[in-house]
This record gives C-alpha cells, sequence and structure tokens, in this order.
DNA sequence: ATCGCAGGTTGCATGATGCAACCCACACTG
DNA sequence: CAGTGTGGGTTGCATCATGCAACCTGCGAT
C-alpha cells in the first residue's frame, strides 16, 4: 500500500522526513554534495535501480532541494545541483555520518572532513549557538502542543541526550 | 522487490540509514526520545500501523538502539528506552527538526528545546569541537577512499554547505 | 461472566522497489 | 553512411513492505 505521508503530523521532523525520508534520498543527496552530479555517475556508485533514481532526482528538484541544470548543448546533459534547501541537509547528513562512523561496527571512518585552511580533521559536535555548550551537557526539555506528557501521567521529562 | 541493503557500501552515512533509514522508525525514536515508551501510545500518535510497529520496535532492540524493559509484572507490560547507542541518535533527529522548521514551510516551530537552567530557548549549530567555529564558515573537504574526483575528471571540490 | 486494556499477530490488497530490457538523440569512427 | 558508444532516461514484470481491519492472549476489575 501507499507509504503514508506525515505531512499533516504538525511535528518538523515529520516534515523533514516527508521530503528526504524515502529510501535512497539522503545517499543521493550525499553523493551530490560531495561531488557526484550525474546520472549515470550517481546510479553506478549506489548501485540504484535507474527508475527509482529518476523518480528520487525529480522529486527532490520539485521539492526544490535540487536543481536540474544543463551542462551542454548538442546533445543536451544535466547535471544535478544543490539548491540552499538543499546545502542545508548538510548537517543531517554530516550527524548521520557521525553517528555510523561511532556506531554501526564499520573498523575505522570510511571519511574524514578536513579544514582546508588548518588541514586539520574536524569532530562535528552539536552546540547551542549563543552559549557554545554542547547540547549533551545541558538539561535540554522539549516545548510545544506536540510534545505531552504520556500516559503515565508523569511531568514532562528532559531530553535523554547522552 | 526487497529493499536493497546499504551495509556493504562503505560509507557511514549508508550504514547508518540501513539502521534508521526505513520509514517511520526516525519518527518512533523521537516519540521515544520525547517521553513516550509504550506501544499503544505511539502507535495512536503516530498513527502507524500495529504490525509495521511491531517490526520498527524489534528491529531497534536487535540492532541495539533500544532496549525493552518491563515496568510491571502480573500483566507484563513493556516500555521502549534508549540506550546509549539510541540516545546518540539525538544529532540527528534535531538536525532534521531544524530543516523542517526552516525549509519545509511550516509557520512556526511546533517545538522549541530550551535549557531547562537558563529557560532560554537554544538554536543547536554544528561546530567543530576544537575551533568552536560553525562548519558553514569553513572550506570543508572530504577525503577517504570513497569520495573520488568525479566522472569530469575536475579536482577534489569543496563541500557546499551554505 | 464478561468487559476492557496492553501488547501484540494474522490476512489481504496494493504500492514501491529491483532488475533487465528497451529507447532516443547525438557524436564519432571507418 | 553504417555501425558503435554515451548520456539520460522509460517500460514491464515480479516481489516485498506497508496500510488496514480483524483477531488473539493474559490479566484485573465490575
Amino acid at each position: 500500500m501507499k507509504r503514508k505521508s506525515y505531512s499533516d503530523m504538525n511535528c518538523s521532523v515529520a516534515q523533514s522526513l516527508d521530503i528526504v525520508g524515502d529510501p535512497w534520498t539522503l545517499l543521493v543527496v550525499r553523493d551530490i554534495m560531495f561531488g557526484i552530479r550525474r546520472f549515470n555517475d550517481i546510479q553506478e556508485r549506489l548501485g540504484i535501480a535507474r527508475n527509482t533514481l529518476t523518480d528520487r532526482l525529480t522529486t527532490l528538484v520539485d521539492h526544490g532541494v535540487l536543481a536540474k541544470v544543463a551542462y551542454q548543448d548538442n546533445p543536451e546533459r544535466f547535471e544535478y545541483r544543490l539548491t540552499p534547501k538543499g546545502r542545508a541537509l548538510s548537517p543531517i547528513i554530516i550527524t548521520l555520518m557521525q553517528w555510523g562512523d561511532q556506531w554501526s561496527g564499520l573498523p575505522e571512518p570510511p571519511v574524514h572532513l578536513i579544514d582546508r585552511n588548518s588541514g586539520r580533521i574536524l569532530d562535528p559536535v552539536l552546540v547551542d549557538r549563543q552559549s557554545g555548550r554542547p547540547l549533551e551537557q545541558l538539561r535540554v526539555q522539549a516545548i510545544g502542543e506536540t510534545v505531552r506528557p504520556n500516559s503515565t501521567g508523569s511531568q514532562r521529562e528532559d531530553l535523554e541526550l547522552r
């Protein structure tokens, strides 16, 4: 049956996953972010079915995450580039990469991010912009209509971040 | 046909998505992180099919993301709690939430994160741990076997992060 | 005795995916 | 100008995952 849309869920996580939650979608974005921008290159690297790739690319273009631009005429050939909305996905890709590095059992990280100025390997961490403190060191609470005490009637709890 | 496993891809993003990339999985983790921990509560909040929820929960337990713990006997009743591996997913959930807040067209964020000490709304940003500088302000390059110059023969490019 | 609840399991219909084959316009080679 | 290669797809078919509703089981309460 059709996969249910999350879009009526009044939850930003659900809104995001409604756009980038399909299988392959974030891997396609990852490849394009890393400089693989053409249909055949993406298809070969990922091993994704060609019709599925067509679907993902057009859906991402429809959602404004990618732009399809011709890089030559006669014959017309295309590449896919990130829009600002697409570039804003980088924190998601990077945190997914980190979690995979730490927890998925690969012997060592297949890819490192380096700062081109210092040449150093980067260690990305999520902090509060104002205080600069890592979120995992704070007592963080979620507030909003969507988040309610659960059925036990317990009071709202802190998020377990570490 | 069966969805292809990404696990032989030598890419941490793929490894992560192999575990948390199924539809509903991250929404289930989100709910549990926000304190919804019981089968029926999750099922009602998400509107997920009950058999699908069963599958997602057992898969997450098998992967060590969740722990199924009894909170009473006679009759035995269970709740699902995050393991350390599951708690480590919080940066992914939070960055997904941010992207949804910014780009998915909701009038305003349905949920805010606040610091319980200061009471202030948190604005999470991904920085390099050592320098404290936001990644989007750096020239970042990905290095590793998986990342190669693309078919145009162009040299390795910086990641477009902003 | 039966009602309800928590936490599932089962059966069926359909849509999404994988896979292979095909297509089309153009360019290059002989 | 016939044949071959390349980029970027489309089409058909088989199968798996999902949605949905119904059913089940153990227990406590009425």
